[in-house]
DNA sequence: CTGAAAGCGCTTACAG
DNA sequence: CTGAAAGCGCTTACAG
C-alpha cells in the first residue's frame, strides 16, 4: 500500500541507509554488545557497566530507537500497568477523575494505561478482558459502562483484579471475583427529589434517560418515583420525558414538557448536561429559573456550577471514588485478594436553580 | 504478585482445568486442526471449509478465547488501523470530532485506534512515533499538541502518512513528510476582535492562555493585537490577563480584569471554556452581559451555545477538519504520497453575549 | 557484568 | 482446503 516515494534519509556515518525500523538487534550490533545487554539498558537494570550503558544509550539516541511495545507486552509476564477503561469520551463526568486515578496509580509506582470505549459499544466486559490480556495488565479499573452480563468465570480465570467504578452491575453473589465502587443512584435521586418537595413543590417533572440507555442513571428514575410515593404525590407519567446525555436532548425534552402546559414548578433532570439544556429551553421561553421553575440536575460536573443560574445537583464524589478504586485494587493485589463492594454517599448541592415555593413545611 | 487464591473454574468437559490464558495453540488442539487454520478463521479468510470453521468457532466461543493483540500487532506487517492521537482528555473541543473521524475511517474499511495524550505531556511527536510502531499503524492523525520539534527524518523513515490537525506546527519546508489541517488562528482572532470593534467597542480586554501553554491558541493573541492595531486602538497590556483552558481560570482572570477598573466594554477570551467562566465572574458582580459588558469566545463548543447568554464565538469547523484529515490521509496512502497543508475558514457567530455600544460606524 | 538461546502468541508464505 | 515452520521484536532465565 505504501507506494509513495520517500527518499530515506541517510545517517550521518558513512552513508549506511537508515533502516525503516531500527530494532533491538540493530542497536546491539551498532553498540557492539549483545541483545540482552541492550534490553537491560532499556529496562534500567543496574547490572550493566557504566561505559556499556552509555555507549548503548548513545546509539539508541542516534538512531531514534523506540522499543516495540507489542513485543514487550507479548514477552513480559506482568507489566507494571493498571488499565483504566472509560465508557464514553464525551462524558465530562469522568474526565475529571482520570487525573486523580493516574496520580494515585503513580504513587504506587505503576503506570496507567487509559482506554476509552465508545458510548455505543455494548460489549464493555469483553473489551475489558481483551485489554487485560493484550496489555498484560496488573489490574483494571472500569469507569462506567454495562457489566451486567460479565463472565465471572473468565474474570476469575484471568486472576487480574478488577474494580468496577460507577458501572451498571449490582453484584451480590458470593463469588469473589471483582470489586465495585458506586453510589446508590436510587437513594441519591430520592433524596434530591425530597429536597425539591421540601421546597414546597408538588408538580415535579422528570427528564430521564431513554430506556435503552443501560447505565446507572436508570436507577435515578426509581428514586424519583420513591420520593413522590413517600410524600403521597401521585406519579404522573405525563410529567416524564426522556433525553440522551446531551445538552440538546435535555433542551428538547424540556420543550416537550412545557408544551404540555402541566403547571409544573420544578423539574428533576437525571444528568447535569441535560439539566443545562433544559434550563436554557425554559429561559428561552421567558420562564424565569428559579423564580417560576426550579431545576435540579445530577452528577456535579463543573459546568453546572458556572451556568447562570448555577444548577442545583447531586454531587457524586467522583475523585474520591476513583482514588478508592485504586486503593482497593492494590489491596486486592497485595493482600488477601478479597474483593469489596463499596457505596459512597452523595451530597445534595442547593444552588441557584432551586427555590422554595408556597409556604408549606417540609413533609418529611 | 498475584498471590490471592482463586479457584479456577473447570470446563464442562471432563474436568480439564481451564488454562489461565487460552491461546491459539490450545484452540487448534481442542478443535483438532492446525494453528494456521485457527488463524484463518480468526481473520475471516474465505478458504476454510465450512464445517472446519464452525467447529473452530464453537471451540473459540466455549473457551472464551480472545486473540492476543500484542502478538497480532507484532507479526502483522500492516494493520488496517488508523491511529488518532488526541491531546488532552479534558478538551470538549476535540471530543466531538472523534466520532466523525471514526465514521470516516470506517467508511474506508479501516479501524480507528484512539489514544489520548496528557495535556501536560511535552513529547507529543515522540508518542506519535511510538504509537505508529507499536500498532503498526497504516496512518496517524494527531489532534492538537505541539509538534514544533518533530523529527521529520524519522517521520519520513517510518513511511507512515501522518496528518497534523489543529496542532502547533506551521510547516512550510520543502520536505514532504506530513500533512496538516488547521485554521489560521491569528486571522480568525483578528476578525473576531474586529467584529467587536465594529460593535463600537474601543476598550477591549483579552483573556489569553499562559505563555507556557504551547498550543495554537497562542496565535489568537497575535490576532487581537493586529485587530487593535489596524483600527488605531493602542494596545494596553493592563487589559490582558491569562488563564489555562478551564472555567475556573477564566473566571479568575475576569475577576482580575474587573478589579483593575479599566472601563472595558468588551472582553475577547481565547477559549470558550474560559469565556464561560469569565461571563459568570462578571454576572456575579452584577455586571450585565451583554448590556454592560460584551464577551466573545473562541472554538465553538456546544456549551457556549447553551450558556445564558449564549457566548458569541469563533466557530472552527472541527468536524469538517477531522473528516478532511482522514481524506488526506487516504489520498496520501493511495495516490502519489504528496502531502498537503490546508487552512480552513472559520465563522464568527454573533450570539447573545455581544452587543453594539455607542453609535460609531464600523471602522473597517 | 555479559551473551546465546528459548519462547511469548500470533501471521504468513510455502508446500502439499 | 490444510498444516509445519519461520519469524515478528522483545525479555528472561541460564551459563559463564
Amino acid at each position: 500500500m505504501k507506494t509513495f516515494p520517500v527518499t530515506l534519509p541517510e545517517t550521518e556515518e558513512g552513508g549506511e541507509t537508515m533502516k525503516q525500523n531500527v530494532n533491538i538487534k540493530d542497536i546491539a550490533r551498532l553498540s557492539g554488545v549483545g541483545i540482552s545487554t541492550v534490553s537491560r539498558v532499556l529496562n534500567d537494570h543496574t547490572d550493566v557497566k557504566k561505559e556499556t550503558r552509555e555507549k548503548v544509550l548513545q546509539v539508541i539516541k542516534e538512531y531514534n530507537y523506540i522499543p516495540n511495545n507489542s513485543a514487550r507486552n507479548l514477552k513480559r509476564s506482568v507489566s507494571k500497568n493498571i488499565g483504566v477503561l472509560v465508557k464514553g469520551i464525551y462524558n465530562p463526568f469522568f474526565s475529571k477523575v482520570v487525573r486523580a486515578i493516574e496520580e494515585e496509580i503513580a504513587r504506587h509506582d505503576y503506570s496507567m494505561i487509559l482506554h476509552y470505549n465508545s458510548k455505543d459499544a455494548t460489549n464493555d466486559s469483553e473489551v475489558a478482558i481483551e485489554l487485560i490480556k493484550e496489555k498484560k495488565l496488573t489490574g483494571l479499573i472500569c469507569l462506567g459502562g454495562d457489566f451486567e452480563d460479565i463472565d465471572t468465570k473468565q474474570i476469575a480465570a484471568l486472576e487480574t483484579p478488577m474494580v468496577l467504578c460507577s458501572t451498571m452491575v449490582r453484584y451480590s453473589g458470593d463469588e469473589n471475583v471483582f470489586s465495585s465502587v458506586n453510589i446508590d443512584d436510587a437513594i441519591a435521586a430520592e433524596l434530591a427529589v425530597k429536597e425539591i418537595i421540601c421546597c414546597g413543590h408538588r408538580r415535579i417533572g422528570m427528564i430521564r434517560l431513554r430506556e435503552d440507555d443501560f447505565s446507572v442513571c436508570q436507577y435515578r428514575m426509581t428514586g424519583y418515583k420513591r420520593a413522590l410515593d413517600s410524600c403521597d404525590i401521585p406519579y404522573d407519567p405525563e410529567l416524564v420525558e426522556a433525553g440522551d446525555y446531551t445538552f440538546e436532548t435535555g433542551y428538547k425534552a424540556m420543550q416537550r414538557l412545557l408544551d404540555k402546559q402541566l403547571d409544573m414548578t420544578a423539574v428533576f433532570v437525571s444528568t447535569d448536561l441535560m439539566a443545562v439544556g433544559a434550563a436554557r429551553a425554559a429561559m428561552e421561553r421567558g420562564i424565569k429559573v428559579p423564580e417560576e421553575l426550579s431545576i435540579v440536575g445530577f452528577d456535579g460536573i463543573e459546568f453546572a456550577e458556572y451556568f447562570m443560574p448555577s444548577i442545583s445537583t447531586v454531587m457524586q464524589p467522583v475523585e474520591e471514588m476513583g482514588i478508592m478504586s485504586v486503593e482497593i485494587l492494590f489491596d486486592v493485589l497485595n493482600n488477601d485478594g478479597v474483593h469489596r463492594q463499596i457505596l459512597f454517599d452523595t451530597k445534595f448541592l442547593h444552588r441557584e436553580s432551586l427555590r422554595r415555593v408556597g409556604g408549606e413545611a417540609c413533609p418529611k
